[in-house]
DNA sequence: ATGTCATATTCAATATTTTGAATATATACG
DNA sequence: CGTATATATTCAAAATATTGAATATGACAT
């Protein structure tokens, strides 16, 4: 086990840091949270255009940040590593925030207003069952 | 206290990540570590230009993540929050690192090997005192 | 096979960051 | 005062990142 020297070991941690420092992803990263998000999910939390979203959900993934998984069209984003959340909440001191008003902003499970059909498909009336 | 929306928050939260993500200033943040730095030291540990070390510095103030302190030609840096290692150091397996090998380079005290005349300063024999 | 919907990729334009070179400031010393 | 040393700032060139627009792919339904 070589010791490696520190600029070295300082562009490793940069790089994945890098990717996730962007107002943009850490929206992503929040919105996805401890759940699961398809990218219709994002677009209806997050209001941007699909093209965009899709393009940062590319940079996540090649950062190996974010697991992806295909159901039918669909293809759900999760983080594959949940701390990843506890690191972004205590980094909410340095930008004078409080960790609550981070933390408050995790997603937990699904988008209950997400606007895609998938999401939240035509209710059916109990009466025609 | 009314509640942020996630763009809001995740652009403050992004703003010193961004600072800190760069391979040259974490480099610095783990030289600087617990202790204190002068420039020299600086220069001295990560073998860069000392402007190319104060542009970075100049950085990471206006970033708010530095303490400076003069002391006659000399100025000192630390940490404004020391916790700053510790999410340096959790980072660490988004990089696929042991946590070891980051907290191994983060400076406790003073550079025994800074080759400025300030802090190797002659030795002065005992016999002349 | 064709059409449609969800998502991904490519490309180019623009914006931002990084770096090097030169120079400025601030303090100490004689 | 001038000179030397430590550090800071400015500016422009080069490198990189972000964004928008267009298009491609992959899955399902008809």
């Amino acid at each position: 086990m070589k010791k490696q020297p520190i600029h070295d070991i300082s562009k490793k941690l940069a790089a994945p840091l890098n990717i996730i420092a962007s107002p943009q992803r850490i929206a992503i990263l929040l919105a996805i949270g401890k759940g699961e998000a398809c990218v219709c999910h994002l677009e209806a939390a997050l209001g941007w255009r699909q093209a965009y979203i899709s393009q940062h959900l590319m940079a996540l993934r090649k950062a190996d940040i974010l697991r992806d998984r295909r159901e039918g069209r669909y293809v759900y984003y999760s983080l594959k590593d949940a701390s990843l959340l506890d690191l972004i909440t205590a980094s909410a001191s340095l930008s004078g925030l409080a960790a609550e008003s981070v933390s408050s902003l995790i997603n937990t499970q699904t988008y209950p207003s997400c606007a895609c059909p998938h999401c939240t498909p035509a209710i059916i009336p109990a009466s025609s069952l």
